[in-house]
Order: structure tokens, then sequence, then C-alpha cells
DNA sequence: CGGAGTTTTGAAGGACGTCAACATCTGTGG
DNA sequence: CCACAGATGTTGACGTCCTTCAAAACTCCG
């Protein structure tokens, strides 16, 4: 892991493949390798919490977040996961508001982060950086809406599904029994993300696993029919014989 | 109505109450006034339909516009309305992605219009309006994200004492009774902007009503303690003797 | 092997959706 | 002014999806 995060990989890496620099020049890709500063936080450890001013605004160049939010009474919910080259803390920073969710890392990870004074050095010379972040937040805003839609409109069953859909695209892995999600994630974390208990999520996984459509495991999900998945999250006519 | 609208008024009424303009030169005032395009669109009547190419971006200068996002089934989720002084169509044309959703008329609405050419024309000048709009975007994808959590955890009732509140902040006017909403919003709609049937937003009216709480009417809310609203809204013991 | 965290499964109850019927209000045209 | 249609709101009865409560099995780790 320390071998791609040297000086050359890190840039060789996130030329052309990260939202936030796309179209951004050479030399500003330096600069903005120069200003940030590689920062690790453990598997379990938190970024920042619900609440914080927001001073830091990250990359992550490895490792995955869970970003969540606590009720008053105590209860949790996941908005989303973050994997690598996407990033935290844009809406806190580019707000000027307190970050309004926790982040914490699932698994070891790196980030490169800028503190709130070195990102204005940044966007002043490149705007397109700016513009870029400008994208990602609709991109989210518009996920966000569509998640409410499917919050007020959808039973439990098409939640999970589309839940589950989600995180294929973000973080599926090929494996020979199917598409696995490749960081570790409970049952109770995939209720929190749909907004129902460990039960229904536990008892809905398993009948999916009866029909072969999953591969349950402790802290584990396998897609192995991608397909019926996608039937049940869009409520297509069953598809079974 | 009109006649708020010649250009002095106008210019009047946009300075330092617009967030999209706050930190805005006077010159940048006028440029804007002269690019924008005064526009009309009578109760009922569409702004733009979600799935459209987002060629243009408004600012409300009288009227109330009603968001929403219809599903594939033909249900309808309310995402949020907007009134004087706020922007519809920026997630899209900042974004460059098709509307996410139609915003639509709930009374007779004007608008300041600009074209997506003529938005990249003033921003280029004077970066302070994308600023703006940046800020303007966190804060309704933190109100998301809040909303999200609460559909998660919260009961109906709860959940419609918040979209109360929240109509009340954006759309309060006193009145002897109490504070009424001060545009036409029928149960269906609390009820596609809580997740819920119009009959339960009923009953649960019905049940404030008898309270005290709140007095209804066709198409009318008007909320006589506001206090006790907030009391169901945070799930405070019961202020009842 | 013990213990904590995770997952599974069963049973019971409730919150809320669905179905149904009726009441009330608004606007239109004769 | 009245009749009528259509939209909106109210209320009751019933069903069910899902939560809650409960207990046990499983897995990982020291």
């Amino acid at each position: 892991m320390d071998a791609a995060l040297n000086h050359d990989a890190l840039r060789a890496a996130l030329s052309g493949q990260v939202g936030l620099f796309s179209g951004l020049p050479e030399a500003g890709l330096t600069r903005a390798l120069a200003l940030g500063q590689r920062q690790k936080c453990g598997k379990g450890g938190t970024l920042f919490h619900q609440g914080e001013p927001a001073d830091a605004f990250y990359l992550i160049l490895a490792g995955r977040l869970q970003v969540g939010q606590a009720t008053p009474e105590g209860q949790h919910v996941i908005i989303r996961y973050l994997g690598p080259r996407e990033i935290a803390g844009c809406v806190a920073v580019c707000g000027g508001i307190p970050y309004p969710a926790t982040a914490t890392a699932v698994e070891d990870t790196w980030t490169l982060t800028w503190s709130r004074t070195r990102i204005a050095e940044l966007t002043e010379p490149y705007p397109v950086i700016a513009m870029n972040a400008m994208r990602i937040m609709g991109g989210r805003l518009t996920e966000m809406q569509q998640r409410l839609r499917e919050m007020q409109t959808e039973r439990v069953e098409r939640r999970i599904a589309h839940a589950l859909g989600r995180l294929v695209v973000q973080a599926g892995r090929r494996t020979p029994e199917g598409i696995e999600i490749d960081f570790p994630i409970s049952r109770q974390d995939l209720a929190e993300m749909t907004g129902t208990t460990l039960h229904t999520v536990s008892r809905t996984l398993s009948a999916w696993e009866s029909q072969g459509i999953v591969l349950g495991g402790r802290q584990k999900v396998v897609i192995a029919q991608p397909h019926m998945l996608v039937a049940i999250a869009e409520d297509l006519p069953d598809e079974a014989g």
C-alpha cells in the first residue's frame, strides 16, 4: 500500500481519474499535491465528527469511509460510503458550515488532506476545481433526492436491493461466486442505510440466499445473480420459472 | 405585483437579500439584472420537467414553486417548495446534468431567468456568485440528509410536524388565529412531502385540531400553537396538563 | 475455550396503508 | 339562484408489513 503512495505513483493515479481534478492542467495537479498532506486513518477511526467546524477537506487515496448521522435519541443512519478517488467534507468546507455528518473509516484509509485555507489557494488560480466540486455536490444532491423518493415510495425489500445495487457499482469486486461488496458491512449497516432493522435485513437476505440470489457471511455480502437483484429493485415481474 | 417588478424596485429588492448575490458588487448586480429575463409562470404551470436538458436557471421574484419527482410507477413525491429570493435549477445547470426534478407553480410565479450561457458570462467575472451557488447547494444537501434521517428514524406524526415546521419558517404568515402556510397546500401534498398517505395526514391533522394545535381548511393549514408542534417534532414529553 | 459481536429465526403486536363510504367545498353553466 | 360535477377532506373497518421482543446459533479472536 505504501508503495502506491509515493509521489510519482500518486500523480499517475490522480491524473484524469479524480473527478475533483478533471480538466486541471499539469501545473495545477502539481500544486495540489504540494499543498495536500498525506494522512492515515486506521480502521474504526474517525476523520471528522458531525457538528465540528469544518476545517479540512479529504481526497481518499485508499480505503473506505462511512458517512453517518446520529439522532439526538441515539439512533444512527448511514448516509453513504466513500471510496478511493472520492472526496469527503466538501459540503461543509465549501459552504462554510460545520460538518453535517460523521466520517469513520471502515478499513485502514489513506487520504490527501487540505486545510480550508489551502483549498482557497488552490481554487483561486484553478477555478475548474470549484466547478468540479459543484458538479460532485450536484450529483450527490441528485442521489439524495432519489433515495428520499425511494424511502417514501418503496417497501423494505426494494430499498435493500437498491442499496446493494449502489454498493455493487461503488465497491463491487468480481469473485468466482459473484460480485462481492469489497469492505466489511454488517446487517446492521445495511439496516441503517435503508431505514429498517437488522432483523428485517437478515430475513430478507436469508430469503434471497435460499433463492440463490446472494451469498451471505459475517460482515459480507456476495451478489450471485445481479440481474435478479435489479429485477427486485425495479419491481420487474418475477423472472423465476 | 407588476409594480414591484420594475427595474428600480427589483434592484432594491435583490440587493442584499438574495443568497445567490450576497457579496456581489453593484456592477455585478447591474450586469445580472441586464442578462436575466423576466418571466411569468401561471398557477399550475410547469417551469421545467424532470429529465429535460437543463438550459435555464431561475431566481424567484414572487410566487411559489413546488419541486417534485415522479416514480416510474406513477407515484409522486414533493422534494421541496421554493419561494421568493430562492433559486431553482441550480443543481442541473451547475452540474451539466438534466433537471433531476420537475418544478411547477402552485401560485402565479414571476422569475428572473438566465440561460446556461448567460450564467457563464456572469460567474466568470464574478466568481462570488459561484461560491454562493455552492453554499446554497451545500445547504440543500445538508437538509436532504436531515430529511433522509427523519424518514428512516421517525414515525409519521413527527415527520408531518417537521414538514410543517419547515413550511412555517419558509412560508409562514402571521394571522390572528396563528401562523398560516402562505400558499395552497392540500393533505395530499403534505403526504407526498412526508412519505405517507393523505388519509394518515388527515387523521393526524384532525387529532391536532381537536387539541387546538392547528386549524384546518381546504388546502390550508394554520398553526395555532407552534410550540406544541415543535414538541411533537422533537418528541419532547407532552406539555399538556 | 470463553466471550463478545454478529446473525438467524420465531412469535406477537402495532403503526399505518388500503378499501370504502360519505361529507364538504369550489367553480361552472343554465 | 340553483343544480351539478369534480376536487378535496373526513372517518371507520380491516389487513399487513414490519418492528419489537426473545432466544439461540454461529463466527471470530485472544
